[in-house]
DNA sequence: AGACTAACGGCACGGCACGTGCCGTTCTTG
DNA sequence: CAAGAACGGCACGTGCCGTGCCGTTAGTCT
């Protein structure tokens, strides 16, 4: 696995070939085979490998403050570290490899999102949000436009960016009375 | 491009071969590369070809209702269609191919962006919206979600799901005194 | 301790699609 | 009507795929 992220920061995923990850490694391509399906896979568990663990959420009890910090944090590590062709590319190979979109999903999306979902409900339930606001949504409407960026119009991901959809999120979210 | 298209939605992209395109097409490899250089950039042309102007904005003067109906007549396109598998690993070949990711956004994204803007635009300059509502970010809070469902989490785009961040975006969105 | 077995690294293989030559033919253009 | 470009067809070398088959090593069980 660290072979594999190694070579595919030299070569970009596209050039990237089991072959020549068993031959870096020192290892027969049946070891590789036999343990992960497709060179996706092989991707999907060496980026998890990294820094996978290392998005928690805080709760410092100031929710917009929280949400920036974790926010930036993934940010940093998917949309600017050197991993972050990897992790693009692996969202690529998720369009028409079923298996591996299934994979993402359950390994880190999901995880991730639940996360967002359950600090959103500890603020709901301190009554920092309406009630009857929909938590699922406003996640999506958080990682949504930063998807977007990352994967459509590729444009950067400044941390100014990142306000102005926490800007644009509170502002329909605010208690209502 | 039409024997593209066809094969494509038969295969699937990965499985999608130039040498197979051209041999469907009774035509030489080079009469095919001469035009193109890669898969990518076929398929990108053989997409546009289909439908691709078919995603214009009415201007009935009622915002919310314009921009449902012409998000829902892009994603009954792009996500729901027999297209959508092949649109989808566009949009993923773009995270390897700078040159697929450019053209894509070019010739579809910023466009279509674009309209979306013009289109809020024009409402806020009949009062509709705030004066200092931020456009872009607006386009990218109506997208973001949608490609994020499309691309990410793959669950199926309701219309009611459409509504749903419709209803969020305007929520944040509407004439402040 | 020793025997058994699973996993290993190395190598070779057939298969496939790549991208590029070369052929002789057909179509377009001036 | 002549010149040249574009064409369909074919063949080639290349690279990687995924899978066999070696002989060796390492771990397990009694």
């Amino acid at each position: 696995m660290r072979t594999t992220l190694e070579l595919g920061q030299e070569l970009g995923y596209a050039k990237l070939s089991i072959e020549a990850i068993a031959a870096r490694a020192g290892v027969g391509k049946h070891t590789v085979y036999r343990r992960w399906s497709s060179k996706g896979a092989l991707l999907l568990d060496s980026l998890l490998s990294r820094g996978g663990s290392a998005l928690d959420y805080p709760d410092t009890g100031d929710l917009r403050a929280d949400l920036r910090r974790q926010i930036q944090e993934a940010v940093g590590l998917l949309a600017k570290g050197p991993l972050s062709p990897l992790f693009k590319a692996l969202v690529g190979e998720a369009q028409h490899d079923p298996g591996i979109a299934a994979a993402l999903n359950e390994r880190f999306i999901a995880p991730q999102a639940a996360k967002t979902v359950a600090r959103l409900e500890a603020a709901r339930d301190r009554g920092q949000l309406a009630p009857d606001f929909d938590l699922d949504l406003a996640m999506a409407i958080l990682s949504g436009p930063l998807y977007f960026r990352l994967l459509i119009t590729q444009e950067p991901l400044t941390s100014d960016y990142v306000d102005r959809v926490l800007d644009a999120l509170f502002a329909g979210m605010g208690p209502r009375p």
